[in-house]
DNA sequence: TTTCCTGCAAATCGTTTGCATTAAA
DNA sequence: TTTAATGCAAACGATTTGCAGGAAA
């Protein structure tokens, strides 16, 4: 009833590469992990444990919360998915392959997220990292604020050169 | 027995700034929250809670740890203190006044913090916000890596570059 | 079959809260 | 006195874990 992922026509590719990855490893290809790897898959959003399950659930899925967690740290191990905290006391994933390393802009206001890149601020965290003597391995960098719409809602001019 | 934090000569400016915060928003200076600020204000470094409440069992002084956490929520309003949050799963905060904002370097490996500022990765940042329309109000920069000791205890040759 | 999962509930861990007691103003 | 803080223990919310029953290989 609540299985099967796509079984018809090509499966998804990253789908398809979560599969290999659970071969290659010796794990069993579960509905539920297919379930799970699904619903992040499919959005380029920022996931918390609860929202999967909140989709699996509207799907008429029935997936444990344990599973979801353990799934969750398959697909993080296998760098499928990355964790993020944006410091609300709980984490958030997002799917990896194929999108390049990027940045958080955080609305306070809405909790809207905006993704960003910026190559110059790439290259000087790798130099500051040399700098100290670092290896450097990865970095985090979240910028809170005020999105225009709130800004605009709250009555506040937004800043001059709001190009967007 | 356990109490009154340096009666005798100048107390430390930045306690007494605490002291002088209290009084003026009408709330009791207790010799518990006195107990708490001097352990942070005494402190260079990154604390959790529960290295507050061990400095204050070494010292003989006896504080619940809600109470710790109570003060510390008290510090952070008054700006006397930031909170940080390493991904550990939990809080850490450090002394902030006097003190100019700043990012940190994290080994991976020993787990050591090193704070750096720098100029140019502030002014980008605050350009970044605005390039989205974004109305800057703080962020978040950590670099992940391998500090220059525990990459030769690893018998790695440290980053061509290493000045320190 | 053997092995590894899943689901559930109980356990953890950092943090918060309710409430009777106690201290500051 | 009046008001607010403290300490303890219970409550919380996200995440993890133990274990009996149930699917993958």
């Amino acid at each position: 009833m609540a299985s099967s992922v796509r079984s018809e026509s090509a499966a998804p590719p990253l789908l398809d590469a979560f599969r290999r990855y659970l071969r290659e490893h010796n794990l069993p290809v579960t509905s539920q992990r297919e379930l799970v790897a699904d619903v992040i898959f499919a959005s380029t959003g920022h996931l918390s444990a609860d929202d999967i399950e909140r989709v699996l659930r509207a799907r008429g899925a029935h997936v444990g919360k344990a599973t979801v967690y353990r799934t969750l740290d398959l697909l993080a191990e296998s760098g499928m998915i990355t964790p993020r905290d944006f410091g609300e006391g709980f984490r958030r994933f997002e799917r990896a392959p194929g999108r390049r390393h990027h940045e958080h802009l955080i609305c306070m206001r809405c909790g809207k997220v905006v993704e960003f890149v910026n190559e110059r601020l790439e290259r000087m965290k790798a130099l500051i990292a040399e700098e100290y003597g670092f290896r450097h391995h990865h970095h985090r960098l979240e910028i809170f604020g005020t999105c225009p719409e709130c800004q605009q809602r709250d009555g506040v001019a937004p800043p001059p050169s709001g190009s967007r």
